[in-house]
DNA sequence: CAACTGACTGCCG
DNA sequence: CCGGCAGCCAGTT
């Protein structure tokens, strides 16, 4: 197990939330074998943050409040969330019961 | 090698 | 609800 492989296991649960969800960084870690590394999941998308992001859908990852944190592009975050029907009430949070993605695998 | 930093989180006040 | 703090761990300086 390298680094490497864990970024590529964060990839590929990230590639798994389906359009219309979101799913919080300590989620994304827990299903990539990787409980208690939500701050490895943020690092990993924070590499994506050029021409590799094209092919991880790294705006449907939220942190655990349900608010987009320090994200590269936040109001870009914002509009491609809003794109696929994901609202954000009065606080600018999503509604995790609405919206966050259970596992279903 | 030590210190710092960051797209995190849960707990406490 | 918000800010501080301790765990957390890889990459940078």
């Amino acid at each position: 197990m390298n680094i490497q492989s864990h970024y590529d296991a964060i990839y590929a649960t990230v590639c798994r939330i389906p359009p219309g969800k979101v799913c919080n960084y300590g989620r994304v870690a827990l299903m990539a074998g990787l409980p208690g590394h939500a701050r490895l999941v943020g690092y990993a998308l924070h590499a994506l943050r050029n021409e590799a992001g094209r092919r991880v859908p790294w705006w449907r990852v939220v942190n655990a409040s349900g608010r987009i944190s320090n994200a590269y592009q936040p109001a870009l975050q914002r509009e491609l969330l809003l794109a696929e029907g994901i609202e954000f009430n009065q606080h600018d949070r999503i509604d995790f019961r609405r919206f966050l993605w259970e596992e279903a695998c």
